[in-house]
DNA sequence: CGCGCCCTTGACCAGACTCAATATTAGTGG
DNA sequence: CCACTAATATTGAGTCTGGTCAAGGGCGCG
């Protein structure tokens, strides 16, 4: 299971690097005794579109997926969660989206009534919530306006820390390469990136011909050219 | 400027019917004399990506729109906002998107510091993040997987109050008719929608052919048949 | 009345989708 | 360890939706 631990971490994410707003409130009511701890295996649904949202989720471990269905089955990821985030947090009384692991996760499950009782935590949520609002605006552009090489190479760049981000620092050794864990199908990619299975893997199998990545297993990449794939997604 | 006045007033949420979540604090807190008031143009910028965000916006009357730049110019329009939504509160130091009006608007500006050191007002950032989450969400979905035509009929659909929802009543009256006002123009519309202005025009002249609307102005539409508009949106 | 801006329409093109066949991988049991 | 199977991924050929480029129309405003 180790091998889910940096991915999806938010790489390009300010996170929690922010002196200003105390996390100590939260990590108290993060190991109350109303506080539950869950396990999933990979590809388990935590919850349903529709399900009554009375519980809040934050992924300890692992990586989640949000999802949404049309009617004639076709289907978006909306977010994919990594670990230190929320999820399930809505303002109506009802999930508007379908949660569903990737990989084995842990998963520490809140009763939403408590939590939105506890004045000191909302900051907590708040802030996750503003990160989150800012990755989904990222992806608006993505599935907006970016072409299918533009989006799998944005996605491919999410995975390596520091790198395909405002500041970005560069190529840090010699060898500009990075080996990622995708934990996640195919399919799965497509429905996040707004693609069809065969384009995600004709663009993958182009990056693969003009020497950007090699692939160590199906969901396992090893980008040779960090700046090469940067230099795809559109961003700069 | 009457006009804009149902515009864009998030027809489809809950709003503000949550009688457990009080009011009170917040409203207490924006009228307090830190707290000034700013009236812009239609097509004025309020901020831009990048700008410092030392404060935080919240739209009194008008229309805004959120929208992100490609180094290339292609624009996507992450989201438009309504009255009584926040916007420009975002996770780090600096704001993720440029903010414009798209009507003449009126916009209460808050201190961020302030805002952020008073919990009892997290509570209802927290819920204006959560609806814009929601939002984002099903916006998400129409980017990624909805085709031009069901791209603008959800577009049309929204300025239909209580309407091409989750609990839709369906008509109220004989004539199953609604005057909307768009308030944006092709352009902004397809950078919306993720679309060219070409192919919006040619949506909505083909809506018209159908006889599903009528054009009374080039932003004033009058839906015929809210119901058949509805059925093209890929929702039901 | 005329100018400029926005919108519409048409013809053509291209990127991504569909459908279908094949290849590869992961998993299972002998 | 290998053979077999099922699931997943790749590749190819052809189609189609939506984009591009270019011309023309309509409306508002001076």
């Amino acid at each position: 299971m180790a091998y889910t631990e940096r991915v999806w971490g938010n790489a390009g994410s300010p996170a929690r690097a922010n002196g200003a707003e105390s996390e100590d409130g939260w990590q108290e009511f993060a190991r109350s005794p109303r506080v539950k701890t869950q396990r999933y295996g990979a590809h388990d649904a935590i919850f349903y579109e529709g399900d009554p949202a009375e519980r809040v989720y934050e992924l300890i471990e692992g990586a989640v997926m949000l999802f949404k269905l049309l009617p004639d089955g076709r289907r978006q990821v909306v977010e994919v969660i990594g670990p230190d985030s929320l999820f399930g947090v809505v303002a109506g009384r009802h999930f508007d989206c379908n949660a569903e692991t990737l990989t084995p996760s842990v998963v520490r499950v809140l009763d939403r009534r408590e939590l939105e009782a506890s004045p000191e935590f909302q900051a907590h949520v708040s802030r996750c919530l503003r990160r989150q609002i800012e990755r989904l605006h990222d992806h608006a552009l993505l599935l907006g306006r970016k072409s299918a090489f533009e989006r799998v190479a944005s996605f491919l760049i999410r995975f390596v820390p520091g790198r395909g981000i405002n500041g970005c620092a560069g190529p840090q050794n010699e060898k500009d390469e990075e080996v990622i864990e995708l934990a996640m199908t195919r399919q799965e990619i497509a429905d996040y990136l707004g693609l069809t299975i065969e384009t995600v893997s004709r663009v993958i199998s182009d990056l693969k011909r003009r020497g950007l990545i090699t692939i160590e297993k199906q969901d396992r990449i090893r980008i040779t050219d960090v700046c090469g794939i940067c230099h795809q997604t559109g961003t700069r």
